[in-house]
DNA sequence: TTATGTGCAAAGCATTTGCACGCTT
DNA sequence: AAGCGTGCAAATGCTTTGCACATAA
């Protein structure tokens, strides 16, 4: 099954439509790693469909992280950033020369399991994102 | 002491210069209790300073971060949001009715500390919200 | 007095919107 | 065949920049 086959059923068992820009997008995604802007998102995936507009990429990153396929997270800058939804994981970025490391989110459920009863808020979705020294830019 | 007094004692005792841009804009951070984005900064605070301008606002909220008297958070929709930097805590957002809660950040210590041990980053800097329904949007 | 901060005006981008056409189902 | 999705073009709005003047220390 190549990429595309993939990502066109899993669309499809999501029960939206699938098309040649969505495909491209969410190929993007998974070839960048993820942690891709808007407007970065729309350079590379224009080069394997160039026929792709900007409108039509604003317009398919929030449909796919409303029906849950993409995730928005932030790494600063305030611009948001995009990658596929999938294992539940958060970021680490070095402030000095960019690398970013994943991090599991097992460690946090306990805590977010405490917050929730404490504050009687039932919780759904969150952004963490944590940013220091890699070991290679600490002093 | 006046508010206005206690914001010009403060920016001095960081050593750099108050100016009524300053106060206006950290008045403005301390009586809307936080979480306002750049444009919103703007809209209030140039009712109690008229002469304020966008540029100002933005080139002084950016100062205002790197010096530390004022951090940078997010609430979705990818614009960062400000507020006084002081006691260190998050946010949960009801997604129904906007509700924001805080909570105190003791509690992530832990975890931060054992993701420095495991990663080798030193951590100095994080964001993390949280969003949910809260106790009245609960079904 | 001197360096820093601000206003003004304009430019630069990112993002959104309306509408007609095309493609998926 | 029907409805959803996209391209196009333009508008909108946020943010940044250059430069001259004002102000804090």
């Amino acid at each position: 099954m190549t990429c595309s086959d993939f990502y066109a059923s899993l669309l499809r068992a999501g029960g939206v439509r699938s098309t040649s820009q969505r495909l491209a997008i969410l190929h993007t995604l998974h070839h960048s790693g993820g942690h891709l802007v808007a407007t970065e998102v729309f350079a590379r995936a224009v080069q394997e469909l160039p026929s792709l507009t900007e409108p039509t990429v604003y317009r398919t990153l929030d449909f796919l992280c409303e029906r849950g396929f993409v995730r928005a997270t932030h790494s600063g800058g305030g611009r948001l950033e995009y990658e596929l939804a999938g294992e539940m994981h958060h970021h680490i970025v070095c402030k000095e020369c960019g690398a970013t490391r994943d991090f599991p989110h097992d460690q946090f459920q306990a805590i977010y399991d405490h917050l929730e009863a404490q504050t009687g808020y039932r919780l759904t979705e969150h952004h963490l994102t944590l940013w220091g020294l890699c070991p290679n830019c600490k002093p």
